[in-house]
DNA sequence: TATGAAAATATTCGTTC
DNA sequence: GAACGAATATTTTCATA
């Protein structure tokens, strides 16, 4: 386990913000040479704790402004069916989340779909057609109030 | 509203990925000169459509491990109220996401923290100071079986 | 950990289609 | 308007102290 002092975890959180500003920004808010920078970046990237570089697409502006909360639980809950239901749910696109959480219900989806049609399409050709499945109960999002991903470290 | 090509769905969704790999590199992947990527990047970004550049950081090795789901009713639900309770907790760093939701509960959090000692903190100290939270209730995460930043373009 | 040179990359520009 | 290659500017990378 690496051990992060002050400036690591304001490095980081400069990158969690935006990761294409130069090391030169950086080494200015951080008040290091170009050099401590980029060897600070690359022992992160080491140790895997940033674990990737990604580009955030406006959801709404690509044609999916339809984000769902399926809250599902499964008919059955041995350890090969949880297997069996969790690799399956992996592989669907419009699933971009997906946890195992306590209480009422087994799993927690977030998935992204164009409109309530494609919705339904995923709901009947997708999501029940997984094995195991038992119930699902559905929220749809009104209003994204925040939506980060940023830790805080 | 841009229209996107097949090209620039493949180059967004090449971003999604990985933010920081060369435009040649993409250049390489997309059949298309250097300059053109860029170009094409470029108005991807005039136009919104990639919003952000982010790092995104290993929860567990900054030693955040804890994830919750927080279901909310507002006690009340005038105009007023819902722009007070989505101001206050919009605020909250442990909060790293929230929707306005259909269906029994209002709100639907994600939040992240070190461990239960900490959410506890959490709940006492913020959340149910914030006025008319009304009822709330916590699902824990067992597991984070997918949790990926890319919308299926 | 810092400096600075070398290599790689990003950006601009003039031109063509 | 979009693409290209050449040029220029900037940044990353690495050897050395």
């Amino acid at each position: 386990m690496m051990k992060l002092d002050h400036t690591d975890l304001k490095l980081i959180n400069l990158l969690q913000n935006d990761a294409k500003q130069t090391n030169k920004k950086l080494s200015l808010n951080l008040n290091l040479s170009v050099t401590a920078v980029y060897e600070r970046i690359k022992k992160l990237e080491r140790n895997g704790i940033i674990k990737q570089y990604v580009a955030l697409v406006d959801k709404k502006k690509v044609g999916l402004g339809f984000q769902v909360f399926c809250h599902i639980k499964l008919a059955q809950h041995t350890q090969k069916h949880i297997q069996l239901f969790e690799n399956q749910i992996s592989k669907l696109d419009e699933v971009v989340e997906c946890f195992h959480v306590s209480g009422e219900y087994d799993y927690l989806l977030k998935v992204i779909v164009r409109n309530m049609e494609h919705f339904r399409e995923f709901m009947t050709a997708k999501l029940t057609s997984i094995e195991h499945v038992g119930s699902t109960q559905s929220s749809f999002t009104i209003t994204e109030v925040k939506n980060n991903t940023q830790v805080p470290v």
